[in-house]
DNA sequence: GTAGATGCAAAACCTTTGCATTTTG
DNA sequence: CAAAATGCAAAGGTTTTGCATCTAC
């Protein structure tokens, strides 16, 4: 989880101007457990009568992919969706029966990517894993 | 690369009808190298007279991905985009110079994906993975 | 004071659907 | 012939943009 002041802490040092919208937002990411989409955020918005609009949200959450607090995933559905993210690169794992998102620490995808690069003779850049699956909560409750 | 005959013989043997406008599609998405969009399909149905509409080309297009024929794939971009697959489960090298994608065979991937079951105590039932960089062409293109 | 942000509404996109018509097996 | 597939046009969504106004620095 990631909280409101990290958020807004990362967009000061990083030079950017602290709105009020942006708090807001950090605030409303910062509070949802799991993944969202950016309707969902602006539903929230709306719901807070925060007076903040649709192009804000979006804006906002651009904003906060590009400094890499929160990434865009793409759900099996072909959903649009965004989880808050650490600093650091990581990977998660998504609960398709919560939503909820367990940062996955790299255990080994590193070298397997530089044996792709390897094999292929290929220049890795960047990468996009995307697991989904049942946490454990989720598997007891349905065992139950 | 995957050849028209492929998409349309497995389209055969796995119980769907056999259409002038899938053999087209089928046709259009052999003649792509690299990842395509469904509004480049769109277009070279156009461009082709083919009489084909952009229903048809969407519905062809999800036709083909449950068959696995075709992988949807989220460019770093955002873009949504297909790439033409071989039958088995894979994953894509997708070169962001020239768009070709490469096939990553699975080098030790699940052992990745076991690994974080188990930490995790989470239970996977999918993944996605994908590669972004330079192939070996577009290395070399750059380096005269 | 000025560059950067915001809200609004409209525009631009992309994808899906309903339905009458055509085609395949 | 019946079931499946198609085209069209319209609907449904989501994301982006233009622009006047406002605000952080």
């Amino acid at each position: 989880m990631t909280s409101a002041d990290e958020l807004v802490g990362t967009l000061d040092r990083s030079g950017h101007r602290l709105t009020t919208p942006r708090r807001v937002v950090a605030g409303l990411v910062a509070a949802r457990a799991g993944h969202f989409t950016a309707a969902d955020l602006v539903g929230d918005a709306r719901r807070a009568r925060s007076g903040i609009g649709r192009a804000t949200v979006f804006r906002t959450l651009e904003l906060f992919s590009e400094l890499g607090l929160v990434e865009r995933v793409d759900l099996p559905n072909g959903e649009h969706a965004y989880v808050a993210c650490e600093a650091v690169h990581h990977h998660h794992a998504i609960c398709t029966s919560c939503g909820r998102s367990l940062d996955i620490s790299d255990i080994g995808l590193s070298r397997v990517l530089d044996g792709i690069g390897n094999q292929l003779d290929f220049h890795v850049t960047s990468h996009r894993l995307e697991v989904f699956g049942v946490c454990a909560e989720c598997q007891s409750r349905v065992t139950h």
